[in-house]
RNA sequence: GGUGGGGUACCCAAGCGGUCAACGGGAGCAGACUGUAAAUCUGCCGGCUUACGCCUUCGAAGGUUCGAAUCCUUCCCCCACCA
């Protein structure tokens, strides 16, 4: 990446808007390193893969050489937000939210380089600000341009309720680029308006308004809704090496392309030999492993992606059994244990009734062969391998009750 | 404040005294096919039960009835129009 216009490209990439591109070439040609600022809730570290779209960004920043500032929102946290749709976020404590910030730091340094990467806080500056300073900060901005934001003119509008504090949190943000000095600011398009904000208060305190670059929120595995914990359509960067391989490559062709676009560090070029390959012939799935192994191999180490792969493999394409499944422990009564009820109780089945139903329409294996008695019950001692379709397996070790340790 | 229309399973949406665990569509799960892709076809899709069957559900609480998601009363919440 050598070439000016190959790194601009680059930094294009995947970007839902970039405000303005001029004045980023602007602030790249100067040769200095810039100052990236990304700002993220103190909540909610459990990261997924839609999560690190915005990580792979700032880590290009990092790669080209620049400095780049991991902030954590912690004085917005610390009060709380009952804006009205999301009534139910109670303050944080200070202790919640250093332990979030510790565990923030244990999944992002997975994809930013821990050397050139700061992590700060807002109640840095914000912490013992006079109400005074607040007011004086508030004073910079108009309520028209408030009213800008789509939200706030269709509930004005409505005549539904804003609250005061909601015109104080896009300031907050904004002014945090002030503080920070931040060059460019980086976040999800939900983010926009307030990054514009920022824009602006770094205008009036006479500083260079800071470039706005907003990112996608990635597709779920669905392809539809963006990826969330709460649709279940997620991959989470702590999962398992398998399971992050397994849902990498259930995810449609189409897709696939969204994620090398969004999620894979190798050059565009190489992604555009890719497509030009499967265009002439090459089997697409063989692709989708190069991307799955890629992801396992930034969150489980480039061996366990290797394993994933020979298990994944095994498992579909030759339909072979896992090897060394660890066994779940069931305890079970000295009457034994019908199979559906085991299954429930393995997590394989959302209910007894379910698993039944599955054994009917001869979806239920035990140890690699299909079973059509429901009858079946299962005493202390056994240890099979039960699955239900290819996907939900576990092998389940049954104790007598009392006996176990 | 007034008038009218609504609240049904994960979502949309029928039903309007019994044949309703509740039509239909979507989502989801499973089977076939495959590359754990897409598309297509098939089955399932409240819980408990080996099974006969039993239990809980139609905004909430009461009531009428042999019997209610369906009728009555009260309450809660949404939406539209008027003020």
């Amino acid at each position: 990446m050598t070439d000016f216009n190959e790194q601009l490209a680059e930094l294009r990439r995947g970007t839902q808007e970039m405000l303005t591109e001029r004045e980023l070439v602007e602030k790249l040609k100067r040769g200095k390193p810039l100052h990236i600022k990304a700002g993220f809730d103190p909540t909610a570290p459990d990261l997924h893969l839609g999560h690190t779209v915005l990580l792979n960004k700032m880590r290009q920043f990092q790669q080209l050489g620049h400095d780049v500032t991991f902030l954590i929102g912690d004085f917005t946290g610390r009060i709380g937000d009952p804006t009205g749709r999301n009534a139910t976020r109670p303050p944080l404590t200070t202790e919640d939210i250093e332990a979030n910030a510790r565990t923030y730091k244990e999944q992002v340094f997975k994809i930013l380089d821990p050397d050139r990467t700061r992590i700060d806080f807002n109640s840095r500056w914000f912490g013992d600000m006079p109400a005074s300073k607040l007011i004086e900060i508030a004073a910079r901005h108009t309520v028209a341009r408030m009213l800008e934001r789509d939200d706030f003119t269709k509930r004005y509008k409505n005549g539904q309720p804003i609250a005061l504090h909601e015109f104080l949190y896009p300031l907050v943000q904004g002014y945090d680029s002030v503080a920070m000095k931040a060059d460019v600011e980086l976040g999800g398009t939900d983010q926009k308006f307030n990054l514009l904000v920022g824009r602006h208060l770094q205008e009036t305190y006479g500083q260079e308004p800071q470039v706005v670059i907003t990112m996608p929120l990635l597709e779920g595995l669905d392809g539809v809704n963006k990826m969330s914990k709460s649709l279940g359509n997620y991959i989470g960067i702590a999962e398992s090496a398998d399971t992050i391989f397994g849902k990498v490559m259930s995810i449609s062709d189409a897709l696939m392309w969204r994620y090398f676009e969004l999620l894979s560090f190798r050059p565009l070029t190489e992604i555009a030999g890719l497509k030009a390959a499967v265009e002439a012939g090459r089997n697409p799935r063989d692709v989708k492993f190069e991307l799955a192994r890629e992801l396992v191999g930034r969150f489980h180490g480039p061996a366990a992606a290797e394993a994933a792969q020979r298990e994944f493999t095994a498992r579909f394409a030759e339909k072979a059994l896992p090897t060394d499944l660890p066994p779940t422990s069931i305890p079970v009564g000295p009457e034994g244990i019908r199979i559906a009820n085991l299954l429930k109780e393995g997590g394989l089945a959302a209910s007894t009734s379910e698993a039944n139903r599955k054994i009917e329409e001869g979806a239920v294996k035990v140890d690699g062969v299909k079973i059509s008695d429901r009858g079946l019950i299962y005493g202390a001692g056994a240890d099979h391998i039960f699955q239900i379709g290819s996907r939900r397996i576990a092998r389940l070790a049954l104790v007598a009750r009392g006996a176990e340790a």
